[in-house]
RNA sequence: GCAGGGGUAGCCAAGCUUGGCCAACGGCGCAAGAUUGAGGGUCUUGUCCUUAGUGGUCCGAGGGUUCAAAUCCCUUCCCCUGCACCA
């Protein structure tokens, strides 16, 4: 891009910040105000992540103009171990780091003062105003920039989960979740950085099931704990040393990697010696829920790292069961070798415990027949193994070896079994993940059991209930998440809020160990941008942020006189602040990306409900997608991601804010592509040299064009207004970036050149183009001799300019006219020397007139017009020439909707419009051009043409 | 696992809520013409088949409702996304 742009974004931004235009202070006018979801401080942001911050610039700058007074404050989220890992690598001088900050242009010398957590919090906050949202014209209040980790906010999230321990949101229990053995909570994320490995696996809840043996107990890990009443045998691993550890007493007998594991989720375990998996084998033991005595068999399937290393053995229904069942009732040596009674061994029967449709009463039987497995190693069994646990699952019901369960549906069962026995002592529970998963600090991940874990009660029944009420009041956009909120906001259940170990954020206000986790941080703070500008500016102490001034402030309540002496600022401060948040607050729009759509939104709307009357709840969600696809490739390459200040510098911010605007609706993902961007580019370049050429046309009279184009701009400004009712950027952008400019061609080339026109024009037309492309607006809109800022001048509106009907149907039926000259031209290939249009006859329109009657009535019929024409004695006399058209006029009316037949009763008067068209037409042709009436006996029609001519269509002929 | 989205002409992508201005916005690409002493750029026109401005076929596939369906209903095939202390 050229270095112009460059400079004339530098030249406007500066203005603007000059002058202050982004400052949102409380006045008379109505209010908007509008945030994004502030982004987490995780390092250099790409070009797809300004698509959201730019609808909200467009949108508010759009409002602006419509005369509201626009709130658009920013911030960033620093809680997290974000900046902590950065900060870490940054230390230990890790070279892919390295390289990533500076390919993002980060300074050399500034590396070896990125080791601190806060200095990287500190560096990123000034990266993310100053080279993303400055630097593509954001008239964002910048006073009242906040981020989370600073002492101000963390008084705010204070008060915050005050209010919630007020009104019995948070509660304690133990939880079981992912944490590095060294570091800490982890979240498990394919995404998630702060893992070496394993970040797709899930938490499995296995069942452990006790089995008496001698005066130990075997334990073995299932995750089919419905599945007890089908238990045939056990298996023993011959190959694997178990561990003997003591629980609650009980001598358990487990793999070693299971302790490993266990250990951080039951305390009392002691490790006591070790068994050898054969030692076990041959013995027998007592199957838990049935009571029965089974054998101890040796089964090389179990691995001593999934569940416990011992396995319940139900062939019924688990593949590897069946097959390693079968397998041994063959295998004599191995028989033998462990002093196995043969007869024993093959009296072993699969028992049917499960019905499912579209399988017989032994599915894991039946599954390996049909997949001809005959090897106990065999890959397919996992899969058979799924599929059987996912229909039996879901379609299956207990059979009538299930005791109490029989005919319940697996579903139930499922849990209600595990409970029973957990209740009888004959089961615990144990949380495990379905693959290694290894921190980034070289040590494993586990489920660890965090016996205090404070949660958010967000399954409270009545914050639910509210919540989704007043989601149905809101304005939700797209339309189908208005409907699937109420889904989300039931599913929404209590959520961890504090943590421990590596974090960035605030202290708990009950419990000084915990530190409030990232989500549950983020979700209030739309409503301390209304004070932090006064913390900010030095107005408001730290020490003044107090649970009493953020109660007065926000809800009301107590004495203005009293909280402000306790405090130590003036009444008038506080009272002006409780008018700020009463004027600005509720917040009109939250927009956030779609990955908010299950944790962020819900959560925002709740603890607003949840903490906050009635009238402060918001009003807006706007969901917007990504920009996707080839963006991984880039920031793959040798270069990384294009940082987004190189982006702005080679196609030019404005390009780029068009192109997030129009490139497809915010409700789809779109793939990075420069060459749109590009397109997007030379698009402003093409406007701007339009605008150019209007301002240098030589000037013209007043024609009927120019009643065209002034009333094709009113209703553009009445579309416009339309779209942005739902703030559709994409039909704007349509509207005043293509439409126009295709309008404004033809207009010129129809040989417009009015300079009144021309100065409506421009005037509504520039500052169409001035929410979306700020820079370039101001650039045209100085350029045509206006004072001060578009961007703070009135939007156009449909009232500021004629509409004129008429015009737009000549134009438009003029327009359809050449469209027929150039079809006949195209199909004929002549080069024409001489075009004859000839306008319909009186009496055709006649016809078409009472056509058009009948059907606004509703009474159009093919008879219903040939009579009425019949009754008419000028067309009477015509006698069959007038009924064929009729009939054939009444056939095409009636196939049309009433938006055509409206069109059709536009009065044009066609020679007239074709007569005053007809220089412009031989221009175009590059021939004569004769306009007559079909009516005219005179007319010249060398071969015969002119009958076929009928209302809205004249003939045409070309030689 | 829970929740949700989508398949539209060579490509990208509107339209679908509220059936009829839909052969289907717009853009890209491609072709032709104009301008330009190359190229690029810009402007105009065209770009499913057929055709003196007509007619035919079409919106993943199959069926249905209707005077009328890309749009509503059913069946079916195929893609994709979000979430589970990353925000």
């Amino acid at each position: 891009m050229s270095s112009w742009t460059a400079e004339i974004e530098a030249k406007w931004q500066q203005r603007w910040y000059e002058a202050g235009i982004f400052e949102a202070n409380r006045d008379d006018r109505p209010k908007f105000m509008m945030i994004f979801a502030y982004p987490g401080l995780t390092g250099y942001l790409h070009v797809g992540h300004m698509r959201g911050y730019t609808y909200v610039d467009a949108i508010t700058r759009y409002k602006r103009m419509c005369g509201f007074n626009v709130l658009f404050p920013v911030g960033t989220h620093a809680t997290g171990n974000g900046a902590i890992s950065l900060a870490k690598r940054i230390r230990e001088k890790d070279q892919k780091t390295t390289d990533y900050l500076l390919a993002n242009g980060c300074p050399p010398e500034k590396l070896a003062d990125l080791t601190e957590p806060q200095k990287v919090v500190d560096f990123f906050n000034q990266v993310y105003v100053n080279q993303y949202w400055k630097r593509f014209g954001f008239l964002a209040d910048w006073r009242r920039f906040t981020s989370t980790t600073n002492p101000d906010y963390g008084q705010f999230i204070q008060w915050q989960f005050r209010k919630l321990h007020d009104r019995g949101l948070l509660i304690q229990k133990p939880y079981f979740a992912p944490a590095c053995v060294e570091c800490g909570p982890v979240a498990v994320d394919a995404s998630e950085t702060d893992l070496s490995k394993g970040g797709n696996a899930e938490t499995n809840e296995y069942t452990l099931l006790k089995f008496r043996c001698g005066d130990l107990f075997l334990v073995a890990a299932t995750l089919r704990p419905e599945t007890v009443y089908g238990q045939t045998n056990f298996w023993v691993n011959p190959d694997v040393e178990y561990v003997k550890v003591r629980r609650k007493g009980e001598p358990w007998v487990i793999s070693r990697p299971s302790y490993d594991k266990m250990r951080y989720q039951k305390d009392d375990l002691v490790l006591e010696g070790t068994i050898p998996g054969t030692e076990l084998i041959g013995k027998t033991c007592v199957a838990p829920v049935i009571h029965r005595e089974v054998p101890v068999l040796p089964a090389t399937f179990c691995k001593p790292d999934v569940g416990t290393g011992l396995v319940t053995s139900v062939p019924s229904d688990a593949p590897d069961d069946w097959i390693s069942l079968k397998l041994l009732q063959e295998d004599e040596a191995t028989m033998a070798r462990y002093g196995l009674d043969p007869a024993m061994v093959r009296a072993i029967e699969p028992i049917p415990i499960i019905e499912t449709k579209g399988y017989g009463p032994l599915p894991a039987v039946e599954m390996i027949d049909k997949m001809g497995i005959i090897e106990a190693g065999d890959p397919r069994l996992d899969e058979a193994k799924k599929a059987i646990y996912k229909d039996g699952f879901h379609t299956g019901r207990m059979s009538s070896n299930a005791g109490q369960f029989s005919g319940m549906k697996v579903e139930e069962a499922k849990e209600l079994i595990k409970q029973m026995m957990i209740e009888s002592g004959e089961a615990e529970l144990f949380y495990d993940l379905s693959e290694e998963v290894i921190c980034r600090c070289g040590r494993p991940v586990v489920i660890r059991k965090v016996p205090d874990q404070w949660f958010i009660d967000y399954a409270n029944p009545s914050l639910t209930e509210d919540s989704k009420r007043h989601a149905k009041s809101m304005q939700i956009l797209p339309q189908d998440y208005y409907v699937n909120i109420q889904g989300v906001l039931d599913w929404f259940r209590e959520r961890a809020c504090v943590r421990q170990g590596n974090w960035l954020g605030t202290r708990f206000p009950y419990d000084n160990k915990w530190i409030i986790e990232a989500i549950s941080d983020s979700t209030l703070y739309p409503i301390y941008y209304l004070v932090s500008h006064y913390y900010n500016s030095g107005q408001l102490p730290l020490s003044s942020l107090t649970e009493e001034f953020f109660d007065y402030v926000y809800l009301g309540k107590g004495d203005a006189a009293q909280v402000a002496a306790s405090i130590g600022v003036s009444v008038e401060l506080l009272e002006r602040i409780r008018k700020d948040v009463s004027y600005w607050y509720p917040l009109d729009i939250n927009l956030g990306g779609k990955e908010h759509m299950t944790v962020h939104f819900p959560a925002f709307l709740m603890n607003h409900v949840a903490i906050l009357p009635e009238e402060l709840w918001p009003r807006g969600i706007f969901v917007n997608w990504y920009v996707t696809g080839k963006l991984g490739k880039i920031s793959k390459s040798k270069g990384g991601a294009e940082p987004i200040p190189d982006a702005a510098e080679r196609f030019g911010v404005d390009a780029l804010r068009l192109y997030y605007a129009n490139i497809a609706s915010p409700f789809a993902d779109v793939e990075w592509d420069e060459n749109a961007i590009d397109n997007y580019s030379s698009r402003i370049d093409r406007i701007l040299r339009t605008v150019d050429e209007l301002k240098a046309l030589p000037g013209a009279e007043r024609q009927k064009v120019d009643d065209w184009l002034l009333s094709r701009m009113s209703n553009r400004a009445l579309a416009i207004a339309r779209a942005m009712e739902e703030y559709d950027l994409r039909r704007t952008s349509n509207e005043a970036y293509f439409e126009t400019l295709s309008d404004v061609r033809w207009y010129m080339r129809r040989g417009g050149g009015n300079a009144h026109t021309i100065s409506h024009l421009l005037r509504s037309w520039i500052r169409m183009m001035a929410p979306i492309t700020p820079h370039v607006a101001e650039e045209m809109w100085a350029g045509i001799g206006e004072q001060g800022f578009v961007s703070t001048t009135p939007f156009p509106t449909s009232d500021e300019l004629p509409t004129d009907a008429l015009a737009e149907a000549s134009e438009n039926y003029l327009k359809e006219v050449i469209t027929d000259i150039n079809e006949i031209l195209k199909v004929t290939g002549i080069a024409p020397r001489r075009l004859y249009l000839y306008v319909s006859p009186k009496w055709k329109r006649d016809v078409l007139e009472l056509g058009l009657e009948l059907a606004r009535s509703k009474q159009l019929s093919v008879p219903g017009l040939t009579k009425a024409v019949m009754a008419k004695d000028d067309l009477k006399r015509r006698g069959k020439e007038s009924a064929d058209f009729a009939r054939k006029t009444a056939e095409d009316l009636l196939k049309r909707s009433e938006v055509e037949l409206s069109k059709l009763a536009m009065d044009v008067d066609e020679k007239a419009y074709l007569q005053d068209a007809a220089v412009f037409l031989a221009r175009e042709l590059g021939c004569e051009v004769g306009v007559y009436s079909a009516d005219d006996p005179t007319a010249p029609d060398p071969q015969k043409k002119a009958r076929a001519a009928q209302p809205h269509r004249p003939a045409i002929y070309v030689e």
